[in-house]
DNA sequence: CAAAATTATTCCTGAACAGGAAAATTTAAA
DNA sequence: TTTAAATTTTCCTGTTCAGGAATAATTTTG
């Protein structure tokens, strides 16, 4: 058993999927051109929006990329003393 | 390269694999540890910090937060992209 | 250097994804 | 409300993933 939960993980795709939603919206793209321009389904595009797990990372990438988003990543409750 | 960033980009698979091995390693943790706390499987790790592309997201996340990383999103400099 | 530990790769099978297209549902506008 | 646009979902099929175990390959340790 993990010391995290699983609610955890599950809210943070919540989070991914809605950033990318509101970002392909700011950028006055349908679902539909977003996945002409990063090369995927148009279906890819809406479980993506919808937090699917099961999605390949590297398509998740493409997406977020090209709708304009920059994912960081960075150690976790990390001390104000970096 | 002094330490100044506490959040590294990546804009691609590449700076999320090497992320996710340095975590670990700080953690003291081999591949099959890390594997064994997240729920997958030991070559999923392995896969995972090779930068393989077609890993599903939902995995990816639980390992990333097992390792006690946190993935962020943000919008990117949105200049004269439209 | 040799042995041990860790990591990467291969083979196999079951399960799930991804795409297209159409239908169904939701949302927005006239 | 009616119509149009956008989003979600379903069906089908080919492709690919994930896991375990065994086997290389690599790295670390003595």
């Amino acid at each position: 058993m993990s010391v995290l939960s699983q609610s955890e993980e599950f809210s943070g795709l919540a989070r991914l999927a809605r950033q990318v939603r509101r970002q392909r919206r700011l950028s006055q793209l349908t679902q539909s051109e977003l996945a002409g321009l990063a090369g995927v389904g148009l279906r890819f595009v809406s479980d993506l929006e919808n937090g699917r797990p099961g999605l390949e990372i590297g398509r998740v990438l493409r997406v977020v990329e090209t709708v304009g988003l920059e994912l960081s990543v960075r150690p976790r409750d990390w001390p104000s003393q970096w």
